[in-house]
DNA sequence: TGTACATCAGTGAACGCGCGTTCACTGATGTAC
DNA sequence: TGTACATCAGTGAACGCGCGTTCACTGATGTAC
């Protein structure tokens, strides 16, 4: 464990991953800076660029983590979940929608192409092993569907990706309920199991 | 027609939301500023104020805007595909996707919670007015299907919006198209009309 | 029709802010011998 | 085991930038009489 003492942090470029996921969490991605992130490691403001070189590295780097995150968190629900087609698509609609409202600044990270840089071969990778989830769950479902053929496979997956996404987006954008300081229950996610699937 | 000469602009309210929209479309939502805005009407940095108290007002007026020709873009759609329940949920669904891919910056203002004041009432009718699209084509969709009560509906409406939303999010956010760079034709949008009112 | 005056839109200078970036530096680490 | 030295992470001052905001002002408009 470092000392606050040390004059070389020892870690630095995990800390400031931890101090921005921390100033995203209370400030929003928009007050996310190199120099914000660097007070809050509590280290000068030029030292971060020995790490990242520009903010945009340091977004993707947290990108990463998130991707990571997601992909954990639609592990675990699609676990915890019944090993039946539906239940592993409702396991994955849950997951996704649990991990948006828990992250929901490192979820808009993750889908904010401007901020990112998509030729990353982390971030691809972090990317497509959280896709892969999505991936199996679906074809779990067309063969359950009776359905075959890569093409019917890959418009089921986007019909789920997009209503659950889309559920995802609308809610934390508001729109889903009238007045956040309500704090109203949201309706819940759309149940597209039943209709793919029956009430079986 | 004002002239360029004139001290007073005679209506720089309309000519501040006409330079935003260029300023968005041009350099994207990020760069949209009160300064910048003033400097492309051709107008000293301090004149918004008098119409903009802050670049939320701005914003929100700017996102009334952007609802009406959201709201327009759907009808036109919807009145141009055939008279039927599957034709408008068609319709709606390419509509709804026509327009975040014309105007992905208006698109992003409008499901960006924290740049808009959703007090506002001109907001709130401009968002219902083209909400209100959605809800007559679902109810259509809801009675070719056989289903009734506003339960059922509400559950219908959500699903529809969610997958229509998040494709188009998706699109936008490059997760489609493997490499932007490539201009790569996107997968067609998800075929929910088939889905719930089959192939007839 | 003409004059006085209130109103208000737009000007331009000034302020403080946080930002990214640069640069000479300082202090710690680790390796060569 | 000890010394010299290269390497490199972090410092702190400085720079220029665009931003929102303030404020005394100036010029145009329209209304009262």
């Amino acid at each position: 464990m470092p000392s606050k003492e040390k004059y070389h942090h020892g870690d630095l470029r995990n800390a400031l991953l931890a101090a921005a996921q921390d100033i995203i969490a209370e400030r929003g991605l928009d007050d996310l800076s190199l120099r914000a992130v660097a007070t809050r490691a509590g280290v000068s403001h030029a030292a971060p660029a020995h790490h990242f070189p520009t903010l945009k590295h340091l977004m993707t780097a947290l990108a990463v983590i998130a991707f990571q995150r997601f992909r954990a968190t639609l592990e675990e629900e699609i676990s915890r979940a019944p090993r039946t087609p539906k239940g592993g698509l409702a396991g994955a609609g849950d997951g996704y929608v649990r991990f948006s409202r828990e992250n929901p600044q490192l979820f808009r990270l993750m889908f904010s192409p401007s901020r990112l840089d998509w030729t990353d071969a982390e971030l691809q990778a972090a990317g497509r092993a959280a896709y892969a989830q999505l991936t199996d769950i679906c074809a779990a479902v067309a063969e359950a569907r009776g359905e075959s053929g890569p093409e019917r496979l890959q418009r089921l997956q986007l019909l789920v990706w997009s209503s659950v996404h889309g559920y995802a987006q609308l809610l934390l954008a508001g729109q889903l309920t009238p007045y956040p300081g309500l704090a109203q229950e949201p309706p819940p996610r759309p149940d597209l199991e039943s209709l793919l699937l029956g009430d079986g």
